[in-house]
DNA sequence: CAGTTTGTTCATTTTTTCTTGAACGGAATG
DNA sequence: CATTCCGTTCAAGAAAAAATGAACAAACTG
């Protein structure tokens, strides 16, 4: 009757799943980090992480076991980074699983983050500016007038976040 | 037995709170968008709206009524606000209360933006890479090698990062 | 000074967001 | 073809973030 004996903590699957050593739990934490600044999911930075620091491109099962993740935090999180090209698919030969690979250019993943994160969001802002400029239209008062110079101010606003946003891009190098 | 008479859904305490106009409630839906996409609660957003479009400072208690939210929150989106610089404490004659103007200088707002909210990262960023150039030291095998090239590469990111960021609110007139 | 008024803080509740895991579809395999 | 293998989707549960409101401190008032 033994009690209490497992040597290991989490008993890894048997297998060969190592688990994460040192830098990469700090790298990995590096990216958790810098991914919550930008509002997205904590597993996000993790996948992109262990990609990073990983010396050959890996398939979505390995970031499951090394990350202790589920698989449809994985495959959600994956789509996202490869929706702006944070992360590339890389065929592997005599292998039926996708294998992913971080993409580690600045400049296209600063590029890929604006195109799909900041894009939508000034598009957005252009129709809502556009309704703004009709209501304020109907205001006759003195307000109106107020009204009117500071929604100016907004549309300036975005006319230079438009400009400016490719150009970020463009100084990383 | 009077049901369902009352002609105001919300009846507003009587005293002379105005509702909010579609102007007010379309700009204030422009910067609560904005904040989230910054990260910031939906509160931080209203508030900047409401004092972005504002002919007049407005004290916390006026906040309060007009957006129908609690005094805590509006107590702690000022103070968000204040940090970086989004809202001035204006003084109003002959009244207790602290009035609050919005700063409508794009330049200074990203430029609190920056130095509050990115900062702050990158220094914490800086300590991580030092760490971790610590760590990778000690990894004699090939993969050491990789790893310490991939570190570098983290911290030229983080240096362009540096010299970029202060240059965006450069960009911002 | 006793009583207001004003604004902050913080424990609790509410809301939102993320993660999980089971179910499914399709592609490769034998 | 029946079966196994991969990856996606989505409803439900868990976790994180934000809003509330009551208690408090400080500053003004008469």
């Amino acid at each position: 009757m033994p009690i209490a004996t497992a040597p290991n903590p989490l008993p890894l699957a048997s297998a060969g799943i190592e688990p994460l050593s040192e830098v990469e739990v700090e790298v990995i934490g590096v990216f958790v980090n810098a991914v919550k600044i930008l509002g997205m999911p904590k597993s996000v930075g993790e996948i992109y992480g262990l990609l990073f620091i990983a010396p050959e491109p890996m398939p979505l099962d390995a970031l499951v076991a090394r990350l202790n993740i589920s698989k449809g935090s994985a495959s959600q999180g994956l789509k996202l980074l490869r929706a702006f090209g944070a992360v590339k698919l890389v065929y592997s030969p005599g292998d039926r699983r996708d294998h992913f690979a971080a993409e580690t250019d600045l400049k296209k993943l600063a590029a890929g983050f604006i195109r799909e994160e900041i894009g939508p969001h000034l598009d957005s802002g252009a129709e809502r500016l556009e309704r703004l400029r009709e209501l304020s239209g109907g205001v006759n008062t003195e307000q109106g007038d107020f009204f009117r110079e500071r929604i100016g101010k907004l549309a300036h606003w975005h006319a230079r976040s438009r400009s400016v946003m490719p150009l970020i891009s463009g100084m990383l190098d």
